[in-house]
DNA sequence: TATTGTTATACTCTATAACTATA
DNA sequence: TATAGTTATAGAGTATAACAATA
């Protein structure tokens, strides 16, 4: 056991769950503060980066993949249509589907978003040096693949009250 | 620049922002479990650490390390108070001021939600060894103390968003 | 009858503002 | 007049269920 009952629980050094926790929502703040500037919001710009990485994806399919429900999608759309990054056509195959595509305005907006967050990647890390860095990301690599997270869709859609 | 324009975008490892809000989603959700089990929420679980460690703290104070409003506190310590887990007292001094402490019960709970806790960190960081483990912790511990982090404020369970 | 998408509705979480009781 | 706490209320976000169109 790391930390014998000598030490008083109150002083033993936060735990890395506890550290994950903290730098992740520290994380995704700072991101939720870029996307506000650009005008939309965090669950948005995700959807935004699945619609570049699968095209001709639908509505189903993009609820399965968020892990959310089909009609918080339809909200979704609409205002991604109403931005003018997002369109939907119904399939001349199965009338019932819509497929989902970027706009060119959309793509740009992705590439915005790209460009902000690895920016943003400096200000994260700040206070450790290179090496440290390095470091830092293969440990993180490896406990996300080692949790099997996904990199295209991340956890944080995920409804945690409900389990 | 780390990744040159010839890589394509969407063959580049995932950022240590991404990675920290992924990962941290899944350890909140992984304690989020946990209190559930032990029939309170992941915020009520920080307000009984946060009255553990501060004796006699009162409800705007709460409020201020938290960084919540007065009136969410309000309805927190309601829930506290009627599980049996804390306790409001007037002030002698100030009788505007609610003085909030902990219970036995409360006591109780905290120790179980942090045995719960200690028992996680190796659910959390499979896949590591010992000594990457050890690495991990204090790049985390150096990055939460440089971004100026409360070591004593977990940040609950609020929905963190997407990279 | 089953599936895709939509609409209607309700519930949770949270913040803002008005209010009370003390100072 | 200012402060600590409370209550009232509203808004955002999300889920469930009923419904429409299509298969």
């Amino acid at each position: 056991m790391l930390y014998p009952d000598v030490m008083p629980r109150s002083n033993r050094p936060a735990r890395i769950g506890f550290l994950l926790t903290q730098l992740g929502t520290f994380a995704a703040e700072a991101f939720a503060a870029t996307t506000r500037e650009l005008g939309i919001t965090p669950v948005e710009a995700g959807v935004l980066r699945i619609l570049g990485r699968r095209l001709g994806i639908n509505q189903r399919e993009l609820a399965e993949k968020l892990g959310t429900a089909q009609s918080r999608v339809v909200a979704l759309i609409d205002n991604l249509e109403t931005a003018g990054y997002a369109t939907r056509s119904r399939s001349t195959v199965d009338r019932r589907i819509q497929l989902l595509e970027l706009t060119d305005a959309g793509r740009t907006m992705l590439a915005r978003l790209r460009n902000a967050a690895e920016a943003q990647e400096a200000e994260i890390t700040d206070g450790l040096d290179t090496g440290e860095r390095t470091l830092l990301h293969q440990l993180l690599l490896k406990l996300s693949s080692a949790r099997g997270l996904d990199p295209d869709v991340h956890p944080g859609y995920r409804q945690l009250s409900d389990h």
